[in-house]
DNA sequence: GAGTACGAAATCGTATACGAAAACTATGAC
DNA sequence: GTCATAGTTTTCGTATACGATTTCGTACTC
């Protein structure tokens, strides 16, 4: 069992790099330098290249020619976007796991989300954080479709790039959140139809950006 | 006006490649040799590499390590993956770009639909394709979220590269197809509420991968 | 004849090198 | 003090080179 499968080195870099990004080492607008990154990992710059542009496609970063990468995020455009698009891709998500999630994942859900709420009795923001993916991850890990999946993801990480700015965190949402969690695992207990659950589930991202919205216009 | 703006190489070597996929000189399954593209279009092999996974990223070529690169398609689970998400991102994208689509817009539209009635009748499936694709760009022309319709194009994309497989032509789907576009700009021009016109929409898509469902199944 | 072992060829993965474009800096004119 | 300009530095884009890995073909064994 000497088995290695070796990661390549782009391979290493991407996700070297994606991590410091996602865990907010790297913040929206640093300039991503390929020489240096490639000295920090101890590679040459050509597979360092190859990730940043790999998370180009992502979104993570941005990529201007003869100029370099910096990592993206910030604009309140852009988080419209993604959240937009989240709200459909997690809607659609939702529904079509519906019908596959058991008793026993929907249990697992409800404990998360318990533990969110006590999350907020401390004030516990980031462990809040985490758990809400758990939650949504539960609830997709039987996902019939791949692609949908994957779409999720690509949403998640973007909005991880702006964890630590003023997008996430709105007043009174956190709670709501919980409440509208607690109310989707009904829905899906029931079996409820699958237009029923996707707007649901469709909502509880839309009302997040709403209430983004609402707090940034006045 | 001596405007050069050039294309980067490797961007040019995404794009030659990328024609090469859709429109059919590379078949699924064809092997994508680096070194032998780079000679034809007379670059080295670093650019193409970038171009190659960067298609790699958009699904529509396969990468595996240490073995190369192959025109990626085919697979009926993959085409049933694709179709679904993208009676998803079309839906939406219909939805948020129908109550910006001006009278002008949809005459072009129903315009194209007519040729597209036309070509049922002449028996020209290609330009039938392409016309279809200038249908939906009409609609979607004016999406007020463009990640939305970046998905879109991807989907569009990866269908290209199965363009002359089987999975594409169902018979009597593509009359259904006609009317279900007139119906569509009917909705549109009335102004029906967004959930109809995305539910509309959204079941364009489904109904042509269920056609092609019930003709493989028995 | 089927299967295995070994060697040659093909192809990829990465390092290094260098020309080209952009960004920065310092100098000088007004 | 501000702006323009020329020179320097940084950083990217691509070519070339070579070691590593896989694949393919051939010979050999049973």
């Amino acid at each position: 069992m000497t088995e290695a499968a070796v990661e390549s080195k782009s391979q290493q870099a991407y996700a070297a790099v994606k991590a410091r990004i996602v865990e907010g080492t790297y913040t929206p607008g640093y300039r991503l330098v390929l020489a240096k990154i490639a000295e920090d990992l101890g590679f040459s710059v050509v597979p360092v290249r190859e990730a940043i542009r790999r998370l180009e496609a992502e979104g993570l970063v941005k990529f201007e020619r003869n100029v370099g990468a910096t990592v993206s995020g910030i604009d309140p455009t852009e988080y419209l976007y993604t959240m937009q698009t989240l709200s459909i891709v997690e809607g659609a998500a939702t529904a079509l796991s519906a019908p596959l999630i058991d008793s026993v994942a929907i249990a697992r859900a409800r404990a998360v989300n318990e533990e969110m709420r006590e999350c907020l009795e401390h004030f516990d923001p980031v462990r809040f954080t985490a758990l809400n993916q758990d939650f949504h991850s539960v609830l997709f890990e039987h996902c019939p479709n791949p692609h949908i999946l994957d779409l999720v993801h690509r949403g998640w990480n973007r909005l991880a790039s702006l964890r630590s700015s003023t997008f996430r965190f709105v007043p009174g949402r956190a709670q709501e959140s919980v409440r509208e969690h607690e109310a989707l695992l009904q829905l899906i207990e029931n079996a409820a139809d699958a237009d029923t659950i996707e707007k649901a589930a469709r909502q509880h991202r839309a009302a997040t950006l709403d209430a983004y919205l609402a707090q940034a216009k006045p």
